[in-house]
DNA sequence: GGAGAATCTTGACAACCGTCCAAGATCGGG
DNA sequence: CCCGATCTTGGACGGTTGTCAAGATTCTCC
C-alpha cells in the first residue's frame, strides 16, 4: 500500500499529466493546421483560451510540445488501423482490409498525417527530433510488418523482402497519396485504396 | 538576324540568368545544410560573400529562391540518373543498375536529396510551392517510368500497377534509405540497392 | 482560515526575420 | 573620359519569435 505521500505525489504528477494532454490536444489542432514551421507557442495560445506562459510552463520548448502531440495522436491511429484488419480470414480479404484501412485512416485525418510527415522531414535537421521520430517509425513498420506476416499466414507462403522495406513501400504509397488527397484529386484515396492492396501479394514474389 | 538592340538585350537577360545562377548555387550550399525553415537569407548572406539585399535583388523572396535552387539541382540529377540506366541490356542488368544508381545518386549529395524532401513537405501547407513540387515530382516519376517500360521491353511483359504507384514506391524506398543513411546507417545505401532492384520485377506480376 | 506551494497571467526583453530604400560602386556605350 | 543605367551595399523599419521573471490567483494541507 502506497504511503499518503506517495499518493498525493502520484495525483499531482496525474494531473500534470492531464493538463499536458489537454494542451497538446488543444494545440494539436494548430499544428496540424499550419504545421510545424509556422506555428508559434504564441499562435498555439492565441487560438486556444491559453496564455503562451502557460504552455511554456508544462513544455519544455516547441519541440517537447509537438513531439508529445504527434506521438501521442499516432499512438491512437496504429491501435485504430490494426482493428480494421484484425478480422479478415482469407488472404484477400486481408488485402482489401489493408487497402480499406489505409484510405480510411488517411480519410479520417488527413492533416494530422500531414503533420506527422512535416514532423518527419524535420528531424532531418533537427538533432532533438529524431529519436521520437524513429520510435514512431519503429511503430508503424511494425503495424506493417504484423500485417505482412498475417499474410504469410494465410497463404502459408513467406516474404520476400526486409521489414523496412515493406514499410517504405507502403509507406510511399500513403505519402503520395496524402500529397494528392490535399491537393484536391479526387481519385488520391481509391489509388491508395487499390495500390496498397495490390503491393501486399507483390511482397512474397 | 536580330538587331543589335536585340543582342543588347539578350545578353543582359543572360548575364542576369547567370548571376541568378551563381547566386542560387552558393544559396543552395547553405539552404542544403540548414533546410528551408531554419535558413534566411540574412543566413545566406552571412554563409557567403553575397549581401543579403543582393539576394532581394535577384530573387523575389525567399520561396522564389528556394524553388530555383531546388528545381536547377533535380534537373540535373533526373539526367544523370538515366545516363547510369541507359547501358543495361538484360532484365537483370536494368535492375541491377537501377538499385546501383539510386544508392549512387543518393550517396552523392545526400543533403541536397533532404532538401527537396523538405521543401516537399512545405508544399503540403505552403500553397506557394505546390506548383514546382508538382512539376518535379513529375519529372521523377517520368524517369522511373521510362526504367519500369525499359524493363518491359527487355521482358516483353507488361507492368501491373500505375506510374504513379511505382513511382511513390521507389520514393518511400528511397526515402527511408536518406532518413537511415543521415542517421548514421552503414546498411541504408547497401539495403536501397537491394530493395529498389528486387522491386523492379515485383511491378510485373 | 491562513501559510505555503502550485498554477497561471502578463508584460518585457533581446534576437531575429523579410522587406524596403537611399546612397555608393561599377560598368558600358557614346 | 563621362554620364546614365545597372549593380551592390548596408542600414532602418515594423513585426514576430522564444524566453523569462515577477506578480496574481488558486489549490492544498495543517
Amino acid at each position: 500500500m502506497p504511503s499518503s505521500a506517495a499518493v498525493r505525489l502520484q495525483s499531482r504528477v496525474d494531473k500534470f499529466e492531464d493538463r499536458r494532454r489537454e494542451l497538446a490536444d488543444a494545440a494539436l489542432l494548430t499544428l496540424a493546421d499550419l504545421g510545424y514551421a509556422r506555428t508559434s507557442l504564441r499562435t498555439i495560445a492565441d487560438k486556444t483560451s491559453f496564455s503562451h506562459g502557460l504552455l511554456h510552463y508544462y513544455f519544455a520548448d516547441k519541440i517537447d510540445l509537438i513531439t508529445y502531440c504527434v506521438r501521442r495522436y499516432k499512438d491512437a491511429c496504429v491501435q485504430r488501423y490494426e482493428g480494421l484488419v484484425a478480422e479478415a480470414s482469407t488472404p484477400d480479404e486481408l488485402a482489401a482490409a489493408c487497402g480499406n484501412g489505409l484510405a480510411a485512416t488517411l480519410a479520417d485525418a488527413p492533416l494530422m498525417h500531414r503533420l506527422w510527415y512535416d514532423l518527419r522531414s524535420q528531424s532531418l535537421f533537427e538533432e532533438a527530433f529524431r529519436d521520437d521520430v524513429a520510435e514512431i517509425d519503429g511503430s508503424l513498420q511494425d503495424m506493417i510488418w504484423r500485417l505482412v506476416r498475417a499474410y504469410a499466414d494465410l497463404t502459408g507462403t513467406q516474404p520476400t523482402c526486409s521489414p523496412s522495406a515493406a514499410y517504405a513501400m507502403f509507406d510511399g504509397l500513403f505519402q503520395q497519396a496524402l500529397q494528392r488527397h490535399l491537393a484536391g484529386s479526387e481519385t488520391a484515396l481509391d489509388d491508395l485504396r487499390d495500390s496498397s492492396r495490390d503491393l501486399l501479394p507483390r511482397l512474397f514474389v
